[in-house]
DNA sequence: GTCTATAAAGCGATAGAC
DNA sequence: GTCTATCGCTTTATAGAC
């Protein structure tokens, strides 16, 4: 899952730009360092993204939005309560980030707010990410019981907080934003119980 | 406070740099662009700040910091009630959020985020505001009788909470996450009392 | 302190052979 | 599908006159 090597070009470049653009954003993520990683040239990259850095970018955040969907379900499965899995959670993230030497936050965010308010379609493949993202949580919530509408809200405050805190503890190289999210969103959880 | 124009150059341009940082991040803002909106030269520019556009980014950085801490001081003030004040303060953010066409977010999220790993006097400066901001909320609920360690928690979690939820509303173009972080935040202090 | 001109390098994108 | 060469433009930064 992790290797490249059978994959094809295609699936290498979009793999590769979700990488550099997780790490060094849109804008600072050459074409040319693109197909490098990818181990394509870079008349392959425009073979497969007539778009051009636009298109890749819509398929790179696509590819983020699967990755960490995947994440929260798999994590948000390991505990019986859902309170108990968003501290788990919050751990998972801060042993991943800290384990990347501080380099892999959230894969989509600096990409959103680089092409918030000037790039729609990257803008709408991110908020349609973090709506899916909400979506696996409220799942999660009602299948223990919580109501649709409560469950939706705290979806809302969930990926948020969760988002929030990846950011400042990468900025702060710490793991302590996301320790502490982990255990007021377990407590907020538990306040509708 | 709005008008730039008995303001010196060196003012001029911190501010003209903090302005289109917050809406185009670090990468995408050009010292040409800089130049023109501070009504500076480019030679003003490197004559202020020898450095470059990285030395520019910590004074923006800066200014944006005691930007949002004297929002946040002002606006924690107006209720009585700390858990209030938080409704009160997402109800703010969202307003201005939209009333700029949803463009301004947080003055230094996109730099910060840009600049994690890669430039470390940027990274600094950032996580400096955020430990500004989180003392600013740490004193107010301080000082409506919460424990320091409590209330030092509380303030990574609002702040960071904030955070996330001003990029998901700027992202989906809609007020309705920092609606709900506010009630949250409210419930999760009032939860401590 | 301000201004213009320009250097040196990098960018996204395209063309066209294979 | 892959590869190389290159176009046209922009970028940060510097030099030097005023």
């Amino acid at each position: 899952m992790t290797t490249t090597h059978e994959l094809g070009t295609r699936e290498r470049i979009v793999r590769a730009t979700s990488r550099l653009m997780q790490r060094r954003g849109y804008e600072a993520t050459g074409l040319k360092q693109i197909s490098q990683e990818a181990r394509a040239t870079l008349g392959s990259v425009y073979h497969f993204f007539p778009g051009g850095k636009a298109e890749l970018a819509v398929a790179a955040v696509r590819h983020g939005d699967e990755e960490f969907a995947a994440f929260l379900r798999e994590v948000l499965d390991e505990a019986d309560d859902p309170a108990q899995a968003m501290i788990v959670c919050a751990e998972r993230l801060a042993q991943g980030l800290s384990d990347s030497g501080w380099l892999d936050g959230c894969p989509i965010t600096t990409t959103a707010l680089e092409s918030s308010g000037r790039a729609p379609d990257i803008q709408r493949a991110a908020d349609e990410a973090f709506a899916h993202w909400r979506a696996v949580v409220a799942a999660r919530l009602r299948r223990s019981g919580f109501a649709g509408d409560v469950a939706a809200d705290l979806a809302h405050t969930v990926v948020n907080t969760l988002e929030g805190a990846e950011m400042s503890a990468q900025v702060s190289q710490s793991r302590t934003p996301l320790l502490v999210a982990g255990r007021h969103l377990a407590r907020l959880i538990d306040s509708y119980r």
